[in-house]
DNA sequence: ATATATTAGTTCGCATTAGAACTAACTGCG
DNA sequence: CGCAGTTAGTTCTAATGCGAACTAATATAT
C-alpha cells in the first residue's frame, strides 16, 4: 500500500538525516563549533561577507536563533559586525583573521571527513540519491505552499 | 566532481528533512503538541507501553530530553506511569483514555495530512526514494562505527 | 508629506537538543 | 555473599529551535 510505503520512507529519511547529523557531528564538536556556529562559519568563509538575513537564506539558522549564534562567534573573536551604510537596521559580517584561519583549517578537514562516507557510493548512485531527495522535498514545499494559501487561485 | 556531487547531495538532505518537519510540525503544532510529544503519543498509541529506554529506541527523543516530555505529557494528562515489578529503577508509560482519545483523533488526521504530499508521487517513486535513502543512511552509520571503533579487526 | 504597511534584527517564552555527571538498581564474577 | 561493572532514569549545562511580540528603520500609498 501507499500509505504503508511512504510512512516508512518519511522514517527512511528521518533516519537519513539523524545519522548524518551524528556522523558530521562528531568532527565538528571536536574543533569547538557546534553544528549551527560551524554552518555559519563556512558560509562566511566560502560566499564572502553577509547580513544577518543573506545568513538565514544560506544556512539552516533560523532568524530568532541567528542572534544568539552571532553574539557567540563574536565572543569567540571568530566574526565581525559593520555597520551598513544604506539600511541603518543591518549590518554585514566578516570573517575575523581569526575566524579565517579556522575556516581554512577547518573546512578541508571536514569535506575530507565526510567524503569518507561516500567512499563507497558511487557517483551514479550519489545522483540518485540527490535526485530522489529533490522529488520528495519539492512534495513537501508545494504542498507547504497550498495548506498556506488554500484559496490561492481556487 | 564527486565531492561536488555529495555536497549537493547533503544540502539536499538536509532541506528535505527540514521541509519534511517544516510541512509535519504546522499540523502537528494546530494541535497543541510539539513534535517530540507527538512522536511519543503515536509511538505510544500505535505500539502499546513502553519504559522510557523502549521509547528512546523508538522515537527520535534522546534519553535526557525524554524525561522532560514525559512531564510534560503527565502535566497535560496524557500519559500515566505504573512502576515497573521486575525491575525497580524504571517503568512502564501508557495513554491515558484522554491520552488515547488525542492520539485516535491526531494520528489519521495526520496521515492524511501528510499522506497530501505524496499525492503526486507514484509509488515507484516512492520506493526508490526509500532506497535511495537507505544506501545513504547505511553510509554514515557504517563509517560513524568506523571512526568510533577504528582498531576494530584492524 | 504623513499615516500605513513592511522589513531587519532583537528579545522572549517554551521546548528540545547533545553530552556528561549523577543516583539507584541490576548483573556478573569470584 | 559481596564488590565491580553496567544499566535506567534524572539532572545539569550550554546552545539551539520555533513562533510571536517588539523596536527601529525603510518603503508605499495616497
Amino acid at each position: 500500500m501507499k500509505q504503508e510505503a511512504f510512512r516508512t520512507t518519511l522514517r527512511e529519511l528521518v533516519h537519513c538525516y539523524q545519522a548524518f547529523e551524528g556522523y558530521a557531528g562528531i568532527h565538528i564538536r571536536q574543533q569547538g563549533l557546534t553544528i549551527p556556529q560551524f554552518d555559519l562559519l563556512v558560509t562566511l568563509g566560502n560566499r564572502g561577507d553577509m547580513t544577518p538575513k543573506e545568513l538565514v537564506q544560506h544556512t539552516l539558522i533560523t532568524k530568532g536563533t541567528l542572534t544568539g549564534v552571532i553574539d557567540r562567534l563574536l565572543l569567540k573573536g571568530l566574526i565581525s559586525r559593520h555597520p551598513s551604510t544604506i539600511d541603518k537596521r543591518s549590518y554585514a559580517i566578516s570573517l575575523t583573521p581569526k575566524g579565517r584561519a579556522l575556516f581554512e583549517k577547518v573546512f578541508p578537514s571536514h569535506l575530507a571527513y565526510i567524503s569518507q562516507a561516500f567512499s563507497f557510493l558511487p557517483l551514479q548512485e550519489i545522483n540518485q540519491i540527490q535526485t530522489a531527495l529533490k522529488k520528495l522535498r519539492l512534495a513537501f514545499e508545494t504542498q507547504k505552499a497550498k495548506t498556506k494559501h488554500p484559496e490561492e487561485k481556487a
